[in-house]
DNA sequence: CTAAGTGTTGTAATC
DNA sequence: AGATTACAACACTTA
């Protein structure tokens, strides 16, 4: 007879899950919880989107637990404590929860983990998360994590292939009797946990195993497109639908497994006549996200510049005015602002946005330290991922990876090939909407007269350029110049 | 040790 | 129109 507690954080799914299978290995009694830690609960730290997704995702696992005979059991509090309680009330033998690499949680499961033993709990914590074990990489890596995206693919060549996916399991044991039907293990609404502009969750694609899997196979119905996929070639400013395949958020909280993902994109690879190969390949993708997941596992103080062996120590200004023009998206750019409109009201940016607000907060025209936009990222993005973003805030800051830091995105000219009419900018900034194509990524450029046609007139409805870009760029070249020569002494040993 | 090859995704001017 | 080039010349990996 054996009660095990199956703790559900990241890995929010049925299908493919480790820790899962390892649970019902010898359970008698199953308990699925997921601990509402107040860590991660917090309004101003977390945008309201992507804790919609967060619930979502509860509710639909739930929902599926509940199909093979089981439930979920949401805990309020400190993980410590409330386990602690579970842990004796329920008179539990084996705790199993999915790995995960990321500082906080490394903290977390450490002290979870010797809490258990105390008790003379079994634990288990398998690795779901990635594709592969990251320490398995690191070792076939010499011990150190690779720099370069080529290196780390023949590092990962010689694990031949990630582990096959498991299946989801047909049925579950139960539940103690007594909390089967109680009605304290809820999952909370969004105003239960201090939110209260229901009407700004506008996420484009809902949470769960269920939705995931769902999108999934959309994208791929299209099989050409997910052969042929190159990914700089893809459109940032299509955005009904957008052009990739928005699974971030999915793959983040374990709703969708990456093995899954990666077997399903390799089956269409198979029957085609020929498809694309890293780095922009889809398959290539995921491969990206395990590169990063691997670094941020490997490398002390990954999220700041301080301390960073990896990163290069540049001398950012500090303007709080730059930063919230920016983050509120009047940086007078109409670009960049209609992507920082559509972060905030979407909790996603197609990756060349992405790259093009950071390029123009760092190391473009505001150089202001990447720090601060990976706050911003990381409280409104749905697909918020630690090692993701900030490996791609450092790459594109050219602090980490990247280095050709004369190549500067236009902040003008960028978004015109693809978008010459200004679809996007007219949709997420409605007070450009009737200015004529010839200005709407200029309008200061618009005479007034057009200007007052339009019925926006740049310095009051709409505001000025608050940098002069070319100027921004030459200068900003030129302190990296600097700083390239400047302290070779922080660069990896 | 040195040296050559390589690196996801820039822009603007030029032919 | 699509490719080529200047811009200015970097870091990491591997031979
Ligand atoms: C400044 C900046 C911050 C970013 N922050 C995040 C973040 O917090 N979370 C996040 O998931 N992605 C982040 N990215 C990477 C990338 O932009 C997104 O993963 C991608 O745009 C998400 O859209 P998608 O799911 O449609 O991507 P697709 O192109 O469909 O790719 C599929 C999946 O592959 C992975 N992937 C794709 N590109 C990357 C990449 N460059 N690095 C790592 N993994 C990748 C993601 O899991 C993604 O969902 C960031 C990029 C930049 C430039």
């Amino acid at each position: 007879m054996t009660h095990t507690l199956l703790w559900f954080r990241k890995g929010l799914r049925l299908h493919d899950n480790p820790a899962l299978q390892m649970a019902i290995q010898k359970a008698t009694r199953l308990m699925p919880v997921f601990v509402l830690d107040p860590h991660f609960i917090d309004p101003d730290r977390v945008g309201i989107n992507r804790m919609a997704f967060l619930l979502e995702s509860l509710v639909d696992l739930d929902r599926r637990l509940r199909t093979l005979g089981s439930r979920l059991l949401v805990l309020r509090g400190q993980p410590e404590e409330v386990l602690a309680h579970a842990f004796s009330t329920w008179q539990v033998g084996r705790l199993c929860f999915e790995r995960d690499t990321e500082p906080y949680a490394r903290n977390r499961d450490e002290r979870l983990r010797s809490l258990a033993q105390k008790c003379g709990i079994e634990v288990v914590s398998p690795t779901g998360h990635t594709l592969f074990d990251p320490d398995a990489v690191l070792k076939a890596g010499g011990g150190r994590a690779p720099l370069t995206y080529s290196a780390f693919l023949r590092v990962i060549s010689r694990l031949g292939t990630p582990a096959q996916p498991q299946p989801t399991p047909a049925h579950l044991p139960p539940p103690i009797a007594e909390i089967c039907e109680s009605p304290d293990y809820a999952i909370p609404t969004l105003t239960e946990l201090g939110y209260t502009d229901l009407e700004a969750v506008n996420h484009r694609y809902p949470g769960g195993e269920t939705a995931g899997l769902e999108r999934l196979g959309d994208y791929l119905a299209d099989r050409a497109r997910v052969a042929h996929f190159a990914k700089p070639d893809t459109d940032p400013t299509a955005f009904d639908p957008p052009a990739t395949t928005v699974l971030g958020a999915h793959l983040k909280f374990g709703c969708l497994s990456a093995r899954t993902f990666y077997y399903e994109v390799q089956a269409i690879y198979r029957q085609a006549r020929s498809h694309t190969e890293p780095p922009v390949s889809l398959l290539a993708q995921i491969l990206w996200r395990e590169f990063f997941y691997v670094l941020g596992y490997a490398t002390p103080n990954y999220d700041r510049m301080a301390g960073n062996p990896i990163c290069r120590q540049i001398a950012w200004d500090d303007n709080p005015a730059y930063l919230a023009a920016w983050s509120e998206g009047r940086t007078g750019y109409p670009w960049i602002d209609a992507a920082m409109h559509q972060l905030e009201r979407e909790g996603w940016l197609h990756h060349l946005s992405r790259h093009a607000v950071a390029c123009f907060l760092t190391r473009g025209d505001l150089w202001l330290s990447w720090e601060a936009g990976q706050a911003v990222f990381e409280r409104l993005l749905v697909d918020q991922d630690w090692s993701l973003n900030a490996s791609n805030w450092m790459w594109l800051s050219a602090s980490a990876f990247f280095h050709a830091y004369h190549r500067v995105y236009s902040p003008i000219s960028f978004a015109k090939k693809y978008d010459p009419a200004g679809r996007f900018v007219r949709h997420y900034l409605p007070a450009l909407e009737r200015y004529p194509d010839a200005f709407i990524y200029e309008p200061w450029k618009a005479p007034l007269s057009v200007q007052r046609e339009a019925g926006c007139i740049v310095g009051r409805d709409y505001p000025e350029p608050i940098v002069d870009h070319t100027e921004a760029r030459t200068r900003n070249i030129e302190r990296m110049r600097m700083a390239f020569t400047a302290d070779p002494s922080t660069l990896p040993t």
